[in-house]
Order: C-alpha cells, then sequence, then structure tokens
RNA sequence: GGGAGAGUUCCCGAGCGGCCAAAGGGGGCAGACUGUAAAUCUGUUGUCACUGACUUCGGUGGUUCGAAUCCACCCUCUCCCA
C-alpha cells in the first residue's frame, strides 16, 4: 500500500498521558514521522512549561511543528491547518507515515474533519469597539444584536461567553455571511481517513500523579527561570494563555509563595486535563487505550499497533500483543 | 490564672429567631467548543422512596409554636493581660 494511501494516524491525549513516548514509538515501527498538534508547542522558546519532547525523547524521529512560531505573532486554527496539511504532505512525499500528536482538541478536529475555515480573518478594530459597548451595555445587548442576525447561532452561546459573541458578530461583520451558515459551508471536504488514538487513564490519579511530578520536573529544568523571562515580554496574546507562566506571576508579584503558585499550576494543568478527555473522547471514531492497563511502554505500543492494523492501516506488528 | 474572640456543609467563608440544606468563592463531578482553545463558557455538588421526607451549622441540655441564629455548661482553637 502506497504511504499515501494509509490511514494518518493521531495520538492524543491529555497533558502527561504519554503521548510522545508512544508517537515515537510507532514512528520508529512504522518509519513514521511525528507532526505536533499542540497550540503551545507551536511557539519557539516555551521550552519547559509546554513540555517539548528533548532530543533524547525524540530519539531522532523527525518532529514537525513544534518552536516554529513567535511567542508575539498571533496564531490561529487556520494557520495550524495549513501548516499541517502541508506537513503531513511532505511527511509522505519522503515516504513515510505521518504520526500527529498532540492534546490540542480544536486544531486536531478542524485539522481532520478538513474544516473549510472561510475568509473572516480576525478584525481588531471591530472587536475592541464590541467589547466597549459590551461594557457600557452589556452583553445581553450583543447577544440580541446577534439573535437578529444569526438566531441560530445566538441560541446555542451563552450571554456569559462573550468572546464567542464576538466572533460570531464579526463573522458577520467581515463577510457578510452569518457563524451557522460559515459552519454548514465549512463541511465541503470530508474528513480525513485517520486512526485516532486517546490515551487516558482508567484510574484518574494515575493520570494526576504523573502531572504532579511532571510539574515537579519542569520546576527543577528551570521553569521559574523560563516564566520569569517570558513574563517579562510585551504582550503575546495566544502564548501568555500558556499554563505554567501564568500561574506564577503571583509569586514574582511577590502575593503570593512559590508553593502556592504551584499547587495552583497543578491545579489548573489537571483541569485542562480533563477539558482534553472530554473533547477527544466524545469523538465516535475514537480509540481508547488505557495507560494503566499496560505494565510497560514496550506493551502500550503493541497495543497501538493491534489497533492501527485492525483499523485497516497497517500489516499486523510481527510477535504477539496479547498478553497486556 | 484573668480578659476578648472564634468554632457553619469537602475547603474558605456569609448567615445571627421563621423566606436556610444554608449566599459567595474554591475544589470535585459532568458538559459545550468552527480563526483567544494550555483559552473561554455552562450545569451540578447533604441523604433518600427526590413537586415530599429525613439528617446537618463543635458537644450536651435549655428557652421558643419555631434555633445555624437566644441561654447555660462543656470541649477545641486564636489573641490580649499575667
Amino acid at each position: 500500500m502506497a504511504e499515501s494511501e494509509k490511514k494518518l494516524i493521531a495520538v492524543l491525549g491529555p497533558t502527561a498521558s504519554g503521548k510522545t513516548a508512544l508517537a515515537v514509538a510507532l514512528c520508529e515501527r512504522l518509519g513514521g514521522e511525528a507532526i505536533s498538534c499542540d497550540s503551545m508547542q507551536i511557539y519557539q522558546g516555551m521550552d519547559i512549561a509546554t513540555a517539548k519532547p528533548t532530543a533524547a525523547e525524540m530519539r531522532g524521529v523527525p518532529h514537525h511543528l513544534i518552536g516554529i512560531v513567535s511567542p508575539a505573532e498571533p496564531f490561529s486554527v487556520a494557520k495550524y491547518c495549513a501548516l499541517a496539511a502541508q506537513a503531513i504532505a511532505d511527511v509522505r512525499a519522503r515516504g513515510c507515515r505521518p504520526v500527529l500528536v498532540g492534546g490540542t482538541g480544536q486544531y486536531y478536529s478542524a485539522l481532520v474533519d478538513q474544516l473549510t475555515l472561510l475568509p473572516s480573518e480576525a478584525d481588531p478594530d471591530y472587536r475592541s469597539q464590541l467589547r466597549q459597548r459590551a461594557s457600557s451595555e452589556g452583553a445581553q445587548a450583543l447577544l440580541e444584536e446577534l439573535r437578529r442576525v444569526d438566531p441560530e447561532a445566538a441560541q446555542t452561546i451563552h450571554v456569559n461567553n462573550l468572546g464567542r459573541i464576538i466572533r460570531a458578530l464579526e463573522i458577520y461583520h467581515t463577510t457578510g455571511l452569518t457563524k451557522s451558515e460559515q459552519n454548514r459551508r465549512s463541511h465541503a471536504a470530508p474528513p480525513l481517513p485517520v486512526t485516532a488514538i486517546c490515551l487516558d487513564a482508567r484510574d484518574r490519579a494515575v493520570l494526576y500523579d504523573r502531572i504532579d511530578r511532571r510539574v515537579d520536573a519542569m520546576l527543577e529544568a528551570g521553569l521559574v527561570e523560563e516564566a520569569r523571562a517570558f513574563l517579562s515580554l510585551p504582550g503575546a496574546a495566544t502564548a501568555a494563555q500558556a499554563i505554567g507562566y501564568k500561574e506564577l506571576a503571583p509569586y514574582f508579584a511577590g502575593e503570593a509563595s512559590l508553593d502556592d503558585c504551584v499547587d495552583r499550576l497543578k491545579q489548573q494543568t489537571r483541569h485542562y486535563a480533563k477539558r482534553q478527555r472530554t473533547w477527544f473522547l466524545r469523538d465516535p471514531r475514537m480509540h481508547v487505550l488505557y495507560i494503566d492497563d499496560y505494565g510497560d511502554a514496550q506493551a502500550l505500543c503493541d497495543a497501538a499497533m493491534a489497533i492501527i492494523a485492525a483499523d485497516g492501516g497497517e500489516a499486523a506488528p510481527e510477535g504477539n500483543n496479547n498478553d497486556g
């Protein structure tokens, strides 16, 4: 089977679930290259906080879309999709198997469902204008305005979610099409054939323990200094949202102890992990692999290979995968 | 030893005679998500036979038609004077 006919492989899951290790192992077995699906690892710097794979972890497997955008640059799903589609094509052209790996659900879904994200770029002036109106007239007024042009969208957006209200109005303002209409048109292309594997833990304590240990390791690796440097940079819209920096700000400001900030950081990471699970696990195409079902990385990789084989993307690996 | 104050549901914290299973926040649990997405937002959170009943506001005993709220004593903690 030609590489271009084989399904894309995707290794997804909550943070600290072991995506990188599994993806690298799969690449080694399948002759693959990893393509990151991570809204924060895409930025330059920010190495510790975003847990970018180290050279040792990559074990020589090429990784794409990591550290390629300046944190000062505005980034978006649409840009990601374009870059990722190109990366997938490049890997295939090289005769290699693309293995998507990451935890950003929105990027993953937009890419794999091949959403056609039409013309509407952000319009900063219009946005700030709406934001002003929201503070003077209230968000309810904006929602009512949206209801007039796009009742369908207004129905699904909560008043408190101002960002979504503004974006919906912005879409109409910049394209003349409603968000609902755009959403319908976005499904012009068929979804990419993919074997998607989501890592998860049956026992949530297992995942949370991994998160705690990872944060501790980040601190040892110099997270505090990286955060101090990052926070002193001028406004980096999207990048500034990364978990790992803003949580330490109270410490730098002398308003909280480092320990308290670190606890907060771990907490925020757990919340994030939950949101990731919610996103990935609702996808009916998702194959779930519970990390606590497997004794070692080898067994986990065998299980993943079995899923890939069963999903029609690859010949079954030699050896057996039955003694998990 | 003397004086002042505090003990509330998983945590913090409001309540100070009925409208209190008890505001608000945190945490937990669940969910949404189409150019901010590691973001933003929603629901839910004593128990049960769940449009009702039952148990709960440090403990015990009172006052009252009625108490988390008032009284007495006890226990614990904080602070001030010795």
